[in-house]
DNA sequence: TTCGACTCTTGACATTTGTCAATGGGGCTA
DNA sequence: TAGCCCCATTGACAAATGTCAAGAGTCGAA
């Protein structure tokens, strides 16, 4: 399971084996199943986690709703980031929402590996622009204009997860009611046959 | 003008006397009045520029409309990230607002320095970490339900941009028109007195 | 000063989206 | 199998926002 992670560090950077030595020794498998939560509001992200297998989604409650904020899939890094970057208490809950494994590493234990190995820093580096990157892309859903683009903008960049995952929890992911949702797939579904 | 930049990555991490000399000669200045083009739609973004002074917004043209994605000001770093991080040709204009002075390193030279300098890993990486943090707070102001909550996470957040910038562009910022922000304006402030 | 360009505001109306309520289907459990 | 819960869909109506058009104020150039 750790041989993932390391992995996948490999790629951003090589691992010298003193490295990956100290990162299998920091590193901890944990499992969930569906529902399970990862992160709870009011909590400090004081981890970040490898997706080894499974799905898992981030929302906060808004006005008593539900508004999903993320959905992260096999080799995504989870964190809730303003959280993890201030080390502050946020207002995000992770949901696992299938069967869900993951390698996690503690916040201290980064920064220490940050300070031990100063090449680890270029791991580090090309993992926050990847999630800068994400964030910037997922900014753009939400300044289409009108349901439809969303839900187009939606299926052109995540075509997998329309299986995998409730409508509703799109919808919210969207910036709309799932009533819209439902009615925009009804009249674009109409359109292509 | 050079010397801001270097205190700037100071702040970050440390930069040897050799980091720094070499940091200094591949950084230019470049300066622009209100109305110059930073970057244009459809080049790559090549370079990564601190704002010395000055104040500039990003924006691209979604079906005939201007839509602002961005306002930076001083000691905020300009890129168009989508495009620098790919390197592929981008979609948004940048325009300085004001009379404008940038220190720039372009985006071969940072490699090198990476590559040459580990240790500015560390300062690379916590501009990514910041900018990721950054990126997820502008998010949030597009998830806000109505308008007028909108405006409010405005005022709160940018409290001194709302007298440099037209108002039609905070309106595209904000997700609505022109119209709408001025009608939350006047309701809003009506509601205060 | 006068003209024109631009910004911001306001009104009337159209369109989109949200809200509330009801219905039907699928899957799980007793 | 029956009953239940959850999800997705649909309808009728309400609320929010967009569109189009007009007008007032400011600024700078001729």
């Amino acid at each position: 399971m750790i041989e993932a992670l390391l992995e996948r560090l490999n790629i951003f950077h090589p691992l010298s084996a003193e490295l990956a030595e100290r990162v299998r020794s920091v590193t901890k498998i944990a499992a969930y199943t569906a529902g399970d939560y990862i992160l709870k509001e009011g909590q400090v992200c004081n981890k970040a986690c490898l997706i080894i297998k499974g799905l898992a989604r981030s929302y906060y409650i808004n006005e008593d709703k539900d508004i999903t904020s993320r959905f992260m899939d096999e080799g995504f890094i989870i964190t809730s980031w303003i959280s993890y970057y201030t080390q502050q208490p946020g207002n995000e809950f992770i949901e696992a929402l299938e069967e869900t494994t993951l390698a996690c590493i503690n916040y201290a234990d980064i920064q220490k590996l940050y300070a031990a190995f100063p090449e680890f820093n270029i791991a580090g580096r090309k993992q926050a622009e990847y999630g800068f990157f994400l964030a910037e892309q997922r900014t753009q859903i939400l300044r289409k204009h009108t349901a439809e683009e969303k839900y187009k903008f939606f299926l052109d960049n995540h075509p997998t997860l329309l299986q995998r995952v409730a409508l509703k929890h799109i919808a919210t992911y969207l910036g709309m009611n799932e009533e819209t949702l439902s009615r925009v797939r009804s009249k674009f579904h109409r359109k292509k046959v």
